[in-house]
DNA sequence: CTGTCCTCACTTTTT
DNA sequence: GTGAGGACAG
């Protein structure tokens, strides 16, 4: 069993992979090689011996879990990482709380409320309690309940709470603790958990059970926790008592990094970790591994205005790079434009593929102009996050059929498809029932099954639910005996879902249909999937598909398609990525900082360190780019600079220059013989700029400085060697002539194709390998 | 009860 | 500019 891999890891990094027992926490910088770390940590406890099944490994989006689990795969031989337990917080501890269900006196198949059905229940409640839901707006009601759960909580607790219900009186919402109290109640009759549930829920069980706790520990001995800075005290409680037996805990995180607290996240729960633990190991990771100086130093001259941080120096032994790229635009479209021709410029001068790209924003409406721009460049871009597949109606209407059919006590569920498609069950009905079901303390379905009972409806329209009723039930049939497929392909014919869908001919209505398709489709890939790991189940039937249906986010469906795309993205879900050119638009006051962040200095702070976030996604070029008018619900607005862009050390940015006549909004004037990406100033300007940034570090650690070695293709060239290249040379060019690149260094040419005005070179560079360039652009010198 | 038209709120960020 | 939800007529 070798381990060979320790000797990729710097001293620190493998210290912090070799410290396997007692607690240990690491800081790990941006682009320090956190994830190599602790996936080079868990592959090191499984060849020490240790049984993947000990291993819990908490991370805080699926994409991470999956991503780390292929990691691992690729390092550790066989089939044992399967049996890692490694995803989510809630995709875990949604996992545990199935199989200990009946516990909490709930079923094992119960429902997972997304946000929507959340706040559909919010309104509903809001409408039976005669609140104006103006006043308790829905949003702000389930912020609070989710707060309160974060914290552990129950609504009987909050009512206790004399303070807490003054502070709610003192806002105008005084029932708020009632409702509360009437979402619980309904949520356990529906035998449903909302997202903060799965959380609570489970400390409950750890708390209220000593026996079940006992057995996790046992189990879970070595624990791991990704992106610790983003737990919240419910994610932190269940983290403790788990590892309180063994104490083989280590947390990795980011106090910079800490971009979550809007949703409860706790940056004292890294800054705690040292009491909890006084036996704690620290490790420090602060050499950045992915980013240009340039970019190291923008983050980190960007982050120094925060108050709150631990004392953290990061640095980088990469090359200075490319400065910081800005961008103006006048409208959010000429910013788009913009942007395109910078991500067109790159691939051409810098032969970066697109999936080399990414474009970051801060809400997820400005990908819109963003898409435009792309389109008419024939830009081809895939967009993350957005609306996810799943939150699509039609993919929710098939669902809530699935989820019906599986927990029928599903309040929202039922809510949705009861009549849809149409079957005369209309408001007035559906409102009976609710209120036939207040009275008997009953669920929805209970109600309806139980129409001679309760009596809810009377005559036709009680026949219509009789029917539906039937209907749901000989669905009901299938979980046992059917495949997934054979069961959602069924409901969705016999509930009338697709007939409806195949009706409306307009481009929406098909691609709706088209989606339903899809997503059939994924249930038939299901099907034909084998279980990944010894303990998952091994059914392939439709409750075991829509198990963690509800946690998935973004579908990773299109994998298939051409991978070769820019992304687009908020930045919260770049989070953990990186990219060799990133694009930050909107730097605009009131959008990034947005507008709601302006009130305290807290939240100025977090949108801060998500501009550190950004920054420290690129590896070599970053954008950033504002619009002076922005279209915004449906208004021309004006928007001032963003302030972040002036914490940035002026030295490492591109500034356009003042005399030139607007010529730096356009990308493409004369980039035939300056390369688009290349600082157009004067070369006796950059000449001091490009000096500046190493002197004026005052944290970069001595160490830091590159010694003279070796010409780095990326370091920016003296700009007088520019006089140079002729284009005359250029035509002289042959193939096997020895080239020099301004960028990618000494090459050799291979290949010379295309007509006049249009050749094309293909050259092997010692230092990057095989590139295609166009001898227009390039800017080559042929050694002789 | 159904379908259409109109109004209005909407833009933080995610499990 | 858009999508959800309410008002109103059929």
């Amino acid at each position: 069993m070798s381990d060979s891999f320790l000797n990729e890891l710097n001293p620190i990094q493998r210290q912090a992979v070799e410290n396997t027992k007692g607690p240990v926490m690491i800081i790990a910088g941006a682009g320090s090689g956190k994830t190599r770390v602790l996936t080079y940590r868990i592959a090191h406890l499984l060849n020490s011996g240790v049984d993947a099944f000990n291993i819990l490994s908490l991370t805080f989006t699926n994409k991470a879990a999956r991503e780390m689990k292929e990691r691992i795969h690729k390092i550790v031989k066989g089939s044992e990482a399967s049996n890692l337990w490694m995803g989510t917080f809630h995709s875990v501890f949604a996992r545990i709380l199935r199989f200990e269900a009946e516990k909490l006196g709930y079923p094992s198949n119960f429902t997972i409320y997304d946000t929507d059905d959340s706040k559909s229940l919010i309104k509903t409640i809001l409408g039976e309690m005669q609140l104006d839901d103006k006043i308790y707006k829905p949003s702000l009601v389930l912020n609070r309940i989710s707060n309160a759960k974060n914290n552990l909580i129950s609504a009987a607790q909050y009512l206790a709470q004399a303070e807490v219900l003054e502070e709610d009186r003192q806002a105008g919402k005084p029932k708020l603790g009632l409702v509360y109290e009437a979402y619980e109640k309904r949520c356990f009759k529906a035998s449903a958990m909302d997202f903060d549930d799965l959380l609570f829920k489970t400390n409950v069980l750890l708390k209220k059970y000593p026996e079940i706790l006992y057995k996790y520990q046992q189990k879970f001995r070595y624990i791991l926790v990704d992106e610790y800075q983003d737990t919240n005290f419910s994610q932190y409680l269940i983290v403790k008592k788990l590892a309180a037996m063994y104490q083989n805990i280590c947390v990795v995180g980011d106090d910079a990094q800490s971009i979550y607290a809007f949703r409860g996240a706790n940056i004292q729960n890294i800054l705690n970790f040292e009491k909890d633990y006084p036996e704690l190991k620290v490790f420090k990771l602060e050499q950045n591994y992915r980013s240009t100086k340039t970019i190291v130093q923008a983050a980190n001259s960007v982050i120094r205005n925060n108050k709150e941080q631990l004392k953290k120096v990061v640095w980088t032994d990469n090359v200075v790079g490319e400065r910081i790229r800005l961008l103006k635009a006048s409208t959010d479209n000429e910013e788009a434009t913009l942007v395109a021709n910078g991500i067109f410029d790159l691939r051409m001068n810098m032969q970066l593929p697109n999936s080399d790209i990414a474009i970051l924003y801060r809400t997820n409406s400005q990908s819109r102009s963003m898409e435009e721009s792309l389109r008419k460049r024939g830009i081809p871009y895939r967009i993350y996050g957005g609306l996810s597949f799943y939150k699509r109606k039609e993919i929710k209407d098939l669902l809530a059929y699935c989820r019906l059919t599986i927990n029928p006590n599903d309040e929202e569920a039922l809510k949705r498809v009861i009549n849809y498609p149409a079957r005369g069950i209309g408001k007035t009905s559906l409102e009976k029932i609710i209120v036939a079901a207040g009275q008997h303390g009953k669920s929805l379905w209970d109600t309806i099954e139980g129409m001679a009972l309760y009596r809810p409806l009377n005559g036709a329209s009680a026949q219509k639910v009789i029917d539906f009723v039937t209907m749901i039930k000989s669905f009901q049939h299938g979980l046992k005996t059917a495949s997934a497929y054979d069961l959602a392909m069924h409901i969705a014919r016999s509930s009338g879902l697709l007939k409806e869908l195949g009706i409306d001919k307009t481009p929406e209505g098909i691609s709706k249909h088209e989606n339903v398709l899809e997503l059939l489709n994924g249930i038939q890939e299901f099907v034909h999937t084998l279980p990944e790991s010894d303990d998952e189940v091994a059914e392939r039937t439709l409750d075991v598909f829509m198990q963690d249906i509800a946690l998935l986010t973004d579908a990773d469906e299109n994998e298939k398609e051409d991978p070769n795309r820019v992304s687009l993205m908020t930045i919260h879900a770049a989070k953990g990525l990186e990219y060799p050119a990133v694009f930050v638009v909107g730097m605009e006051e009131n959008l990034f900082p947005s507008q709601l962040s302006l009130n305290s200095r807290e939240e100025l702070e977090e949108e801060r360190r998500l501009f550190y976030v950004a920054i420290t996604r690129a590896e070599k070029y970053l954008t950033l780019s504002s619009a002076t008018t922005r279209f915004r619900w449906g208004q021309v607005t004006h928007s001032e600079p963003s302030r972040f862009l002036e914490e940035i050390d002026p030295s490492l940015l591109d500034i356009p220059v003042a005399s030139e006549p607007k010529g730096f909004l356009d990308f493409s004037s004369d980039r035939s013989d300056f390369g688009g990406f290349t600082p157009r100033n004067t070369s006796s300007t950059l000449k001091t700029k490009s000096a500046k940034p190493q002197e004026l570090n005052p944290i970069q650690p001595l160490k830091g400085f590159t010694p003279l070695k070796k010409i780095n293709p990326d370091t920016p060239q003296n700009p007088n060697i520019k006089s140079t290249f002729i284009a005359d040379d250029v035509s002289k060019l042959q193939t096997g002539m020895e080239v020099v690149h301004e960028r990618f260094g000494p090459g050799k040419v291979i290949n010379i194709e295309g007509r006049t005005g249009e050749l094309k070179a293909t050259i092997f560079f010692q230092e990057v390998g095989q590139k295609q360039l166009l001898l227009k652009f390039a800017r080559l010198k042929i050694n002789e």
